[in-house]
DNA sequence: CACGAAGATGCATTTTAAGTGTATCTTTTA
DNA sequence: TAAAAGATACACTTAAAATGCATCTTCGTG
């Protein structure tokens, strides 16, 4: 059982960019730090603009920055729309035909389970994840303490 | 975010154990019932015997049953034990060496809502899965009702 | 006003975990 | 002793996730 590194990223964007909230922070650098793909980054940090999380602005100084305030930002709600499907097993999908499917009652079990999982990230905002601001930011290290020079 | 089809046929499988407890039913047999490979189901019933879950018997007329009640037999401890990884997200890897990992709180609410989810399925058991008996071997069809001829 | 820095969009390719296929071995009963 | 069943091992395929690349748009600055 995982989540899509999809998911994680898009956390970990809102987490940076809620250390960082006096700059604009580039995808480039976002990429750079947490060593992953600008392609990634760039489908991920779309969406949060779509979904209003994140104000991109293009041109020269442009960049990420949070659209709203972290305490308004449940973890639950990010993972909710940025998780490309809950669909745990197969009889969750409509078309599964499973011979099972209305006799038994594993379906139920864990769409309840599902939601256990949801309400417990409901209980944090990305405020919750980015209290110890100072040392966030000395582990984010050179390259976000030192922009472009 | 899903659970492999491993684990969603290993409960399954126990859910048709369950639902034929007066025979024993072969690989071959859910395999047909279920549509898929035979590989698979190998694996995973080699899986749920070495665990004890079930008792499979070779030779003609052999094949597998329960080797435990319906009742003791809890769904969140089938999904702990035949699901291959609960790493959700990267950092809950030792070797992940995400930047964020020692000053965020990700993690631990990332945690919880597992805890969460497997406690939702530790209030389930496979006899909960399977009380109406009759209308699951109804649907189990044909193959199931009349096993070889 | 042109150039460069930034995000936006789209598509093709690669990677990797999950699932499948095939072969061979072992056990059991008729 | 032959056929029916599970056990084991390894190679292959598939599909979703992630990556790479090309091109377009927007914006600020010299």
């Amino acid at each position: 059982m995982q989540i899509t590194q999809y998911t994680d990223y898009a956390l970990r964007v809102l987490i940076y960019l809620g250390a960082c909230p006096e700059r604009r922070v580039t995808i480039k650098e976002v990429a750079e730090t947490f060593d992953i793909s600008r392609s990634h980054v760039m489908k991920i940090v779309n969406q949060l603009v779509s979904l209003g999380f994140v104000e991109g602005t293009r041109g020269k100084g442009g960049g990420l920055r949070l659209n709203r305030a972290p305490a308004a930002i449940g973890v639950g709600e990010v993972v909710r729309l940025m998780e490309p499907g809950f669909d745990l097993v197969d009889c969750f999908r409509a078309e599964s035909g499973c011979l099972l499917s209305s006799g038994c009652r594993l379906k139920g079990a864990l769409h309840t389970a599902l939601q256990a999982f949801l309400a417990a990230l409901d209980e944090v905002t990305l405020a919750d994840l980015i209290v110890n601001q100072p040392r966030l930011r000395n582990m984010l290290g050179v390259i976000a303490l030192n922009p472009s020079p």
